[in-house]
RNA sequence: GCAGGCGUGGCGGAAUGGUAUACGCAACGGACUUAAAAUCCGUGGGGAGCAAUCUCGUGGGGGUUCAAGUCCCCCCGCCUGCACCA
């Protein structure tokens, strides 16, 4: 008889037995209430991470709880299979992406094997396949049709080192997510997505995601930005320069039309277009321009960059007082992209516009005094008031409070024609556009003479082509010799073929609904099939993603819905956002990094396992190759074995807390899953076997754990109700 | 600056307003062993006491309550997200 717990044997026969007999297989089945578990599906990067294992530990754990409660569970998994990092490898190794990216599936397919994972592999899904992106090729000229996708030239975010253009949402702190380099401004045409005319909608849509995390739902909140004010419009005055602004009005948005009285300037976006035409007449104005996208827009500069303007020498009259005359500057704290581009300045009540006054010597009036303050008496001086009171030196607004002097000036404005209560949101399109090779093709064609054709739904899928050379830096579909020359759809002429592709996000947005049906070649997927699993129950993931592909998932799910393909809003009932698993860090002597595996604890000591030489322990810190404070599962997996593996990450912390992994922590586990195998096979001594009270006191101890259990799970409360397992085996073996 | 979260033994963490520290890790003492590993038994917040017991203890200060880690107010520290958003 063996004295120890054969992982390999007992792990390897059961996954066989799981596989041959296709044991998590699933299909509709309407005499069972459904369960749809969802983990986020990986990038096939090469290898499983920790934060994978604890990702897919955590959605299986889900899956075989509900599944033992008596559900129908849909538990998939698939690759989220375009993406940059096949072409860095492409060029590094000289191979080709789509080879780098099955190879990589196959090895992490492998690795989770390994996990034990009650998985339906029937249904996996690669979205790098022309089989799945054939799918939203056909949505994307959907969405043309009805409006919801559009190509303009605008600003764009360009990422220098991946040369390609990124959405607002990848850059954080004016870099690049992925390449950290700073990002750049240029023009250029692009395809979008009108999230924006869904910005009311996914706003109240957070309303009904109560099984959403708080901190998930403010940061979607935050991100939509919906503010409500006025727009308009100041005309512009006869002086000697109004015939060089090549235009007649001056168009603002505000949040505070109270505070109109107080108005001492207006101030234009460097990228204004009044701005432009004034830049083509006036070289100085050129000058100033050119100065401040030299400084750039980035929000580590903007943090340190002066507020600087430039007075144009343009004057506007005050709708609301014909004989009060404002300057017009050019300043560069006033973004193009939000509003309209332009602000008139209330430096009493503003604190960016307060300094700017103050800088160039304008007026500062208060019009709103605080409700405790002595009209008389009130002034500004070190700092504006930005709080809320009773109106002053504004005309018909006198004495009103804040709130009924927003709305009478909107609607005194209304009455003039000058302008209109408005709704802002600080969420803008989602631009998809992207120059790289290794994503899926934008269905289009560009003619000459018919312009925008949308390649007919008969040629779908419109294929990448597979002889790519990536010797040469840029687009590499578009450099390549043949294949985006064709010849229109409609008038048959010489055209071309659009070369960018989609954004990734675009095949994460649906991979949801392909699941239900992973094998339709129609429609993507069956009506009746998503009708059936979707929306998703428990989707589970990092918090990483809260408003990139959450959002962009919550619009594709309405727009699917305006065109046709299903009929609700929101894709994933209920989120789990996991923490990070997190390691010690370790240096050398020379301050390099070292991994884990590479030292040795000696009481308190560390050292270098090659050389003996003193190791530095460092912070805490989320498992990352640059810190090299990484543990690979599968030398975890293959030491320990699955279930060693997994009750540790369930165990030590609450699944939403990061977790940091500790050798000690998964000897732990290992030892614990040793002694539930002894407590299982070996016999029980009849001498110390009790009678008919320690029967029923036991009986009770295991329907208190099984309830205790049953409560935990429901709650996401892993590491309790691991606890109470525990629990139960001290209680067996006293 | 705005928003959110967190703060409990040496460590990870438990605790519907009701015995604070479940469960585990590390530690210490013991058994088994030539020895070690593994395993098993036991101890375990601070202070006082041989002991029963007393006392102080959940970042700090105040409050509500018969009763506060938990609820309310103020403050400190750390973490995360957003940010020249008009």
């Amino acid at each position: 008889m063996q004295d120890r717990y054969n992982i390999k044997q007992a792990e390897t026969r059961w996954q066989q037995t799981w596989r041959d007999k296709g044991s998590f297989a699933v299909s509709e089945d309407t005499s069972k209430p459904k369960f749809y578990t969802l983990a986020m599906f990986p990038y096939p990067s090469g290898r499983l991470h920790m934060g994978h294992v604890r990702n897919y530990t955590l959605s299986d754990v889900i899956a075989r709880f509900k599944r033992a409660q008596g559900f129908n569970v849909l538990n998939p998994m698939g690759w989220d299979a375009f993406g940059l990092p096949a072409e860095n490898a492409a060029i590094e190794n000289k191979t080709h992406p789509a080879k780098w990216t099955h190879q990589n599936i196959a090895v992490m397919k492998a690795q989770m094997d390994m996990m034990g994972l009650a998985i339906d592999w029937d249904r996996e899904i690669a979205t790098c396949t022309p089989e799945y992106y054939r799918h939203e090729q056909k949505f994307f000229l959907d969405f043309l049709k009805a409006g919801l996708a559009y190509q303009k030239e605008s600003f764009v975010n360009w990422d220098p080192v991946e040369n390609t253009v990124l959405a607002n949402e990848q850059v954080v702190d004016g870099c690049g997510w992925r390449s950290g380099a700073p990002v750049e401004r240029r023009k250029l045409k692009q395809w979008f997505l009108k999230i924006t005319d869904f910005a009311d909608d996914l706003l109240a849509g957070i309303e009904t995601l109560p099984g959403w995390p708080e901190k998930v739902r403010i940061m979607q909140e935050n991100w939509i930005g919906k503010s409500q004010g006025l727009n308009f419009r100041f005309d512009i005055a006869d002086t000697a320069r109004k015939a060089d602004a090549a235009a007649t009005e001056i168009e603002v948005f505000t949040t505070r039309p109270d505070t109109l009285f107080g108005a001492s300037f207006v101030a234009l976006s460097p990228d204004h277009p009044i701005a432009a035409a004034l830049a083509d007449k006036h070289k100085e104005i050129a000058d100033f321009i050119a100065e401040c996208r030299r400084l750039g827009t980035s929000e580590a500069v903007l943090e340190t960059a002066e507020k600087i303007g430039f007075d144009t020498g343009v004057e506007v009259t005050h709708p609301f007082a014909a004989d009060k005359r404002l300057r017009v500057f050019i300043a560069n704290f006033v973004l193009m992209d939000y509003g309209t581009g332009a602000i008139f300045g209330c430096p009493a009540h503003d604190q960016r516009d307060f300094e700017f006054a103050k800088k160039y010597n304008l007026d500062i009036l208060p019009v709103v005094i605080p409700d405790d303050a002595d009209a008389a008496g009130f002034a500004i001086t070190d700092a504006p008031y930005t709080g809320a009171g009773k109106l002053h030196n504004s005309d018909f607004l006198n004495g009103m409070t804040s709130d009924d002097a927003k709305r009478e000036a909107i609607s005194r404005m209304e009455k003039l024609g000058k302008g209109q209560g408005t709704t802002q949101y600080r969420l803008r399109d989602w631009g998809i556009s992207r120059q790289r090779y290794w994503g899926c093709p934008v269905p289009i064609i560009h003619c000459d003479a018919c312009g925008i054709v949308p390649v007919p739904e008969k040629d779908l899928p419109v294929t990448l082509p597979e002889d790519v050379s990536f010797d040469q830096p840029g687009n590499p579909i578009a450099h390549h010799a043949t294949w985006k020359h064709t010849t229109c759809p409609a008038c048959g002429a010489k055209a071309e073929r659009e070369t960018d592709t989609f954004d990734t996000f675009f095949e994460s947005s649906w991979y949801q609904f392909r699941y239900c049906d992973p094998k339709n070649e129609k429609t993507g997927f069956d009506a009746d099939k998503v009708k059936y699993w979707a929306p998703v129950d428990q989707y589970i993931g990092g918090v990483e993603h809260a408003v990139m592909h959450l959002l962009y998932a919550r619009f594709f799910t309405r727009a699917l819905k305006k065109c046709g393909y299903l009929n609700f809003d929101e894709p994933f009932t209920a989120l789990f956002t996991q923490g990070m698993v997190t390691h010690e860090t370790y240096k050398d002597q020379n301050g390099k990094w070292l991994y884990p595996a590479d030292i040795e604890f000696s009481g308190n000591a560390v050292y270098k396992k090659s050389d003996n030489s003193p190791v530095t322990v460092g912070r805490i810190e989320k498992m990352s190759k640059s810190k090299k404070n990484t543990v690979d599962p599968v030398e975890i997996l293959e030491t320990y074995g699955a279930d060693a593996a997994r009750l540790f990450i369930l165990s030590d912390s609450p699944p939403e807390r990061d977790l940091e992994w500790t050798e000690s922590g998964i000897e732990g586990a290992w030892k614990y899953v040793n002694r539930v195998w002894r407590l299982a096979t070996q016999p029980v001594n009849p001498a110390q076997a009790g009678g008919k009270a320690d029967n029923d006191a036991m009986r009770r101890k295991i329907h208190k754990t099984i309830q205790e259990m049953t409560q935990d799970l429901d709650r996401f409360h892993f590491n309790k109700s691991v606890a109470r397992l525990r629990e139960l085996s001290n209680a067996i073996e006293d």
